[in-house]
DNA sequence: CTTGACTCCGTACCATGGTACGGGCCGTAT
DNA sequence: ATACGGCCCGTACCATGGTACGGAGTCAAG
């Protein structure tokens, strides 16, 4: 028989089977065939999809942002500018991301300095840090 | 009467009246002060601590993280070394997730280096890397 | 042909981080 | 003093991304 039975599928791409099922109610991967006896039956390309979802997700995309690049991957109509687009826009968010990183880093610095010092601080530079650079 | 009430913090910190009563059920903000009406009465400090949230949240902490943020500044008069040996836990950890963002940063900038935008999504190689690269 | 592992399905459940609802009390302006 | 909003509380509900359960059918080895 050809094709591999979900427990297979899922072993090879490193999920859960409840997850394999989980990503077909979100369309996330078509429905497989199932012959006669209702076992699903997945080719190789099912196994590729999935570690695509979860590349996907590691790159910071959530279901539902997967669910449109590979809605874009199937539509010919539409150009690659708009998958280009999409990864630009994480790029930004990511920058965001970092640069919020480094500000609390600062200040958890700052704090560990402050807390060297012997006296008791009741006073905590970092509430006001964090409130006064945001954005 | 001296402070505010909870729809007005919540106004000023941006944020639902609801948050501010979920995050106090959290232990994330102490409970306020109780005049004989039961009405919570915030000092200006509150709204501070609620930014911070908000702000630590952005940057991918969980509200258990924050928590954890905010009790080193709650400890600073009690056990000095303790809380730097936190904070600089927590340094190590912010280390980390730069790292991991430069990482997909890295990954994104260079797929989309390579795409031209032009083609048609079968052509994408973004769509390619992300079924392609397994790590 | 029986046994055990695998699969089926629907549904329930989990954690996270809120958001909404409803009945009742409170506070102020008219 | 009465209406209208704000606030009280507990509880229910929402989305996300899964994970687990239970009773049934199926497949493959012994």
């Amino acid at each position: 028989m050809t094709g591999v039975t979900i427990g297979e599928l899922a072993e090879r791409a490193g999920v859960g089977v409840e997850t394999i099922r989980f990503y077909e109610r979100k369309g996330l991967i078509r429905r497989p065939a199932r012959p006669r006896t209702g076992y699903r039956r997945y080719d190789e390309q099912a196994a590729d999809r999935i570690r695509f979802i979860r590349q996907a997700q590691e790159l910071g995309f959530t279901l539902a942002e997967v669910a449109e690049l590979l809605s874009l991957r199937v539509d010919l109509r539409k150009s690659c500018a708009a998958v280009k687009t999409k990864a630009q826009e994480k790029i930004t968010d990511i920058d965001g991301r970092i640069r919020g990183l480094r500000r609390m880093r600062g200040a958890l610095v700052e704090i560990t300095r402050t807390c060297s010092g012997t006296g008791p601080t009741s006073e905590c530079p970092i509430l006001d840090y964090m409130a006064n650079e945001r954005r």
